[in-house]
DNA sequence: TGTACATCAGTGAACGCGCGTTCACTGATGTAC
DNA sequence: TGTACATCAGTGAACGCGCGTTCACTGATGTAC
């Protein structure tokens, strides 16, 4: 049963890929290496020929997930920069699909119980959306604008994920508009 | 090895107090009932004659958590009100005792996977919370203090996760400071 | 107040399940000639 | 270009451990008289 080294580069790609997803949304601890690996349309067995253990698989899946979901909420064809970020980000649509949204808000008070090298992955993804969103930051100096991106990434991380965590969606609407308010942006309708 | 009812009550709040702490510090999969009922110094065996299920217990940690902990970052007699509570807050001693922190920014992300009992004992917990902080408050009208409390809310749990969650003591740094500097307060030497 | 007995909080062993990890095996790939 | 063989990606069963939960039992408590 063997594939050709394309095939299996594809197949490895795939199996971070869907871990990524499922680690998002069910936890590091909700979901098994079997499932993953079912979900990459492959058998548990083979993991180990790929990976050296369900730990190496979350740190290499947190750096993709950092990687890939920038763009799903902040859209770069989307002009409005900060703001556009923020409504993106504090919406209906990112709060209900963890699985494809910000992995600091899906997986975000587990990180420090990870091994290192989870904690490290975590914390150079962290580093680079820093740097991206400081880009679309305003502000004088760059020493202001990194300011803004930190607490402006904390802002959200926060809202979402209590908004997320409340089991009351008119409780966890107010959290998101609160959120929005508070970054200086008018209460618009968004949904 | 019966005990009276008095000693009963006692160990069952003891169970509860612990677990409040363990799973702050641990995650609710991070730590089992054998070690709680030890840490609470009994055995696990008799954990369901006092408690339904893990998440019974679990439920009953998280309303005592956010409620207790409340007096620690938020020390009644402490004069200043709003600025006090930031600083409090956004501290490296909160920072590095999750095990008597807050709740929301201990297991913040995970609550959304949590049963519904979780669910919403977080929820309450939630719901009193920014009632106290809102009392707190500068601000006009109730509606105005309590969109300010939620904000503040999401503001501090965001910067306290993402504190927590970075490798880099520098960077955890900078994220607590420039969170502080956002809620308008000067970045003093807080350690 | 004292005695006899039922209650029941806590003990410690056991069960069963899920999950991370290992391993012998398979058979298509890719290389040596 | 074709053939023979070594490699190795993937399979599926099995292992071992931890953990939530159950259960028969113990013996001090608290109640009935």
């Amino acid at each position: 049963m063997k594939v050709s080294r394309q095939q299996a580069a594809a197949n490895r790609d795939k199996v971070v890929e869907v871990a990524s997803r499922l680690f998002r949304k069910h936890g590091f601890d909700g979901i098994g290496l079997a499932d993953i690996m079912k979900a990459a349309g492959l058998t548990h067995g083979g993991f180990y020929g790929q990976f050296g253990s369900k730990d190496d698989l979350a740190a290499e899946a947190c750096s993709r997930a950092i990687r890939k979901s920038w763009d799903v909420w902040v859209d770069p064809s989307t002009e409005g920069g900060f703001e556009a970020i923020v409504r993106n980000y504090l919406n209906p649509t990112h709060r209900s699909d963890r699985a494809h949204g910000c992995l600091f808000a899906a997986l975000g008070s587990d990180i420090v119980r990870q091994p290192r090298s989870v904690r490290h992955s975590v914390t150079e993804g962290f580093r680079s959306t820093i740097d991206k969103l400081l880009s679309l930051m305003p502000g004088r100096s760059e020493a202001v604008r990194r300011k803004r991106a930190l607490a402006t990434m904390t802002g959200l991380v926060g809202a979402l994920i209590l908004s997320r965590a409340v089991d009351d969606p008119n409780l966890s609407d107010e959290i998101l508009e609160a959120a929005t308010t508070a970054f200086g942006l008018p209460a618009e309708k968004t949904n």
